[in-house]
DNA sequence: GCCAACGTTGGC
DNA sequence: GCCAACGTTGGC
């Protein structure tokens, strides 16, 4: 399967591009969204590059790159009973929960803003800036990947 | 902090 | 299997 490029969204206060640069890798976890967790599962591959948005914070938008590290693994929140991720229907044998590992790849000198992608022709029909759009992983397409870039 | 839009749950 | 009620997301 071809490489497939991706937007994730992390509100900041409890996940931002500048932790993932400290941490160089973590698991995507807490995700619980069917949708969500079935790009994890079935499609996100080794190498996928990532657009890492922060939502819920000023300026929201995309603050920079990341990349899929490691196919989707069992989420380990659901196992915990202690976590608000905990999920009792979630066996060992039988998970409930996938999260692929990301990377660090490099911080934007500045974020490209949920404003500036709306008003780009060339990315209208972009997932995320759709009113009303929760999915918290889309896939984005190559065009609209490079035309991101270039907006940097 | 508000609240529209959405996904999930659960009674019937 | 429908759908009202509920909880969550996320822009504003």
């Amino acid at each position: 399967m071809a490489k497939n490029t991706w937007l994730m969204k992390s509100e900041p206060d409890a996940f931002s591009i500048d932790d993932l640069k400290k941490q160089k890798t973590s698991l995507w976890d807490g995700v619980r969204n069917y949708q969500a967790r079935n790009f994890m599962m079935n499609d996100m591959k080794k190498g996928d590059a990532i657009l890492f948005y922060h939502s819920r914070v000023d300026p929201i938008g995309i603050a920079g790159i990341a990349k899929v590290t490691k196919t989707a693994v069992p989420d380990p929140t659901q196992f915990n009973k202690k976590s608000k991720y905990f999920e009792k229907r979630a066996t060992k044998e039988k998970p409930v929960w996938y999260c692929v590992e990301v990377g660090f790849v490099r911080k934007f000198k500045r974020t490209i803003t949920l404003q500036e992608l709306k008003e780009n022709p060339k990315l209208s029909n972009m997932r995320v800036i759709q009113k009303g759009q929760r999915l918290s992983i889309q896939p984005v397409t190559e065009s609209e990947y490079k035309t991101i870039l270039g907006m940097e």
